[in-house]
This record gives structure tokens, C-alpha cells and sequence, in this order.
DNA sequence: CAGTGTGAAGCGCTTCACAGCT
DNA sequence: AGCTGTGAAGCGCTTCACACTG
């Protein structure tokens, strides 16, 4: 039986905060309310998006810190490792091959592409650059189904297009744009220069 | 007369993207329908964002597109140069110091501080590596308004508490971790691996 | 007529408030 | 008593629908 309504986006947000601070924790009990303080959110709100994946408390107590972390984590897919490749070979993309915080989350970089003649077949941080004509078979052979694109703007529709034709579900999308794809693949765009815009309006003047 | 409602974020944020798509447009008129669909919005979401600070459309026709693109950068205060400065010097720090995309929208980098002694004096990518302590001489030297967060999580908050107490008004941050600051403070806080995480939801299994 | 601007309806997330459990 | 789980209220963003305009 899988979940019976749908989570909303802001919810599976939190959630994956809300695991940052339990992995933290030292106590073996925590409230709605403590865990609330940490993420600078409401303590009803805490509850209510754990209450979209279960019970996990015990009333007058709190929740088991090391029970919660562990079924949070199965809930979100996290309880195991993925593959993921990494298109794009510049000062982004170098970046994020040894962000420590993939790693660490079973996120395992299993290929680096880039179709620039000067970087193919360079090793960057430890992986071998690889030509783009190489990702449908990396991907097919690795299982793959999630991608981080850290190309220029005006290649990533393509790449974009090329990694769902090779079967990859998930993208992570660092060009500044807005991408086509299918109803089946998931993309989620981090747009770096968008937050700095807004930072620029709140600053008035 | 300022604005008379206070803008919704998310309104700023798709602001922010159809100035993109304005830019890209060679036409000299365009609708809120098409502005709506390379943005992947609503065209009465494209209309009624504008309304925040506006009328700037002629029914029947649409909008000028460069009269629009002037408007909103101003409205947004994007029409002039901010100076910021970049805290944390390694991978990522290294990567956003030159990300094309901050300095072709008026964001002028005029610090690269660590506290690593193996760094420090040392130059990158054209700036020069300074110590933590000649922070906050630059930042009021150069009327810096704007930070960027790139240190690992632990040190994150006593950077955030340096930056506001020389001044800055509103930060960037890239480590995974709520930064608690003072109302006249903003933050936006972009976590890498927070947007990998909700992929591996989607995925399923 | 094609397309804007906007009041009003719709919808979904957030917060409240409290019953119920330990 | 303390804290969870949750129905219901609250609130804000999104979408609709249409009067209005060139």
C-alpha cells in the first residue's frame, strides 16, 4: 500500500531538513517542538508532514530520534545508494563531483561528461571525463536514473533530452532555464543567480 | 510612491525568469502567453505578477519588450552594479566566483575571504584569498551589501553573525543549515543536496 | 478581435486548537 | 502534565472569467 494522498513539494522539503537535524542529534527523544526550533518552522507543522508518512510518536514523550531517522529515510527512497552522472565538466560541474554532501547521502557519481575535446578523457577530482557519445551506455549499464546538469545555458535542453532518452527519471538542473520533459521525469531547478535577485529587491534602493 | 502590497515571493522569483525570456526575445511586442510558456506558467500568472508593480501592457497588443525589461529591472533593483563578496574558498566558493551568470546581471565580486592559511594570499581565478579578519574593513570599505556563503555547515553560522555585524544585509548560503539572523537580515539558502533528495522521492522504489 | 488587468473563486499549504494517549 | 495526531479554520497564492481597451 503505498501512500494514500499525494505529499506536497514543501513537505518533502522540510522532511529532508528535518532528517539534517535528527542525524544530528544526541538525545534519544525529540519533540515536534525542538525539531521545529531547529528548522525554523511551526511545531504543528512538523507533525503534520510527519503524519503524511505515519505515526512515529509517542504522546507525552516525543519521537524516537533513531526510529524516526531510520523510517524517514526509507520513506524518501534515501535508505540506499543511487547512481548518478554528471554532465558537464566546468567550474560547476568540478564543484559538484566532490560536494561532500552527495556523497554522504547515497548519492555516488558514477560518470562525468563533457563534449569538450580539451577535457575528454582528463581525469577531473578523480573521475574520467567522458565524451557524450559515451552516456546512453554508461547510464544503461550503470542503471542510472538521475542526472545533474551543470552545462551552459543553450545545451541543456539537449543534454536534457539525451539523458531521458537514455532512461534517466531525475534531473538536477543548474542552467538557467526552463525544461521540456516528459510527465514521467522529474526535474528540479536550482537557479543560482535567482536568489541573489531576490536578495537585491529586499535590499530596497 | 513604493509599493502598495507587499510581493509574494514566488512572484519575484518568476519576475526574475521572465527577465530571462525577455532577453532572449528579438521581437519588439510579446504576450503574457507567451512570456507564459517559456516560462512554464499561467498566462493570468504572468498578468497578475506584473500588476504588483504595474501596468505595463497595451491591450490587444501585449508588451514592449524592451519598455518591460527596463521597468522590471528597475522595479527589481537590478538597474545598477551591487558589490558582494564571497565567504569560503574552496570547490564551490572557486565555482561561483566566476559563474558567468552573477556578473552579466550586475553582481560584482570585490572579496574571496577563507580561513585557511593555505590560502590566504594566495589568488583565485583574479581575486586575491583574504583572512577572515580584514572582513568586515572590506565590507564597509566597499559598501557591500551582499554576501555569499560557501563554507562547510559548522562554520556557517559565526560567518552569517560577521557579515551582519559588518553590515551586510542579505545572504546567499550554501551550507545545509537553517542560519538564524536578524529581521533586517535576508536569507535565501540554496541546498544542493536538498533538491537531489526530493528526486530520489519521485523515483519511487 | 486579440490581449490586458483584475475581482472573485478555487485550491492547497499553514496554523490553530483540542481530543486523546501515556 | 506533556506531547502527539488531526479536523477545521485561516491565509495566501493560483487560476478563472470577463469587462475593458486600442
Amino acid at each position: 500500500m503505498p501512500e494514500r494522498k499525494p505529499v506536497p513539494d514543501p513537505t518533502l522539503l522540510r522532511i529532508c531538513r528535518y532528517l539534517r537535524i535528527l542525524e544530528r542529534q544526541e538525545a534519544n527523544t525529540i519533540s515536534s517542538a525542538a525539531i521545529a526550533d531547529a528548522a525554523g518552522v511551526n511545531a504543528a507543522q512538523v507533525r503534520k508532514d510527519l503524519s503524511f508518512f505515519g505515526e512515529f510518536g509517542q504522546p507525552g514523550v516525543g519521537y524516537n530520534v533513531q526510529h524516526l531517522l531510520a523510517s524517514l529515510k526509507r520513506m524518501m527512497g534515501l535508505d540506499r545508494e543511487r547512481e548518478v552522472v554528471v554532465i558537464g565538466a566546468g567550474a560547476l560541474g568540478s564543484a559538484l563531483i566532490n560536494y561532500p554532501g552527495f556523497e554522504s547521502r547515497g548519492f555516488r557519481i558514477v560518470g562525468v561528461f563533457d563534449n569538450n575535446p580539451a577535457k575528454i578523457g582528463h581525469r577531473l577530482r578523480g573521475y574520467e571525463v567522458m565524451a557524450f557519445d559515451r552516456l546512453a551506455e554508461e547510464i544503461a549499464d550503470r542503471n542510472v536514473s538521475l542526472a545533474i546538469i551543470a552545462v551552459p545555458r543553450l545545451a541543456a535542453q539537449d543534454v536534457a533530452d539525451a539523458l531521458i532518452a537514455a532512461g534517466v527519471r531525475g534531473l538536477l538542473n543548474f542552467a538557467p532555464v526552463t525544461l521540456r520533459v516528459p510527465d514521467h521525469v522529474v526535474v528540479r531547478t536550482v537557479d543560482l543567480t535567482l536568489q541573489l535577485e531576490t536578495l537585491a529587491y529586499h535590499l530596497g534602493d
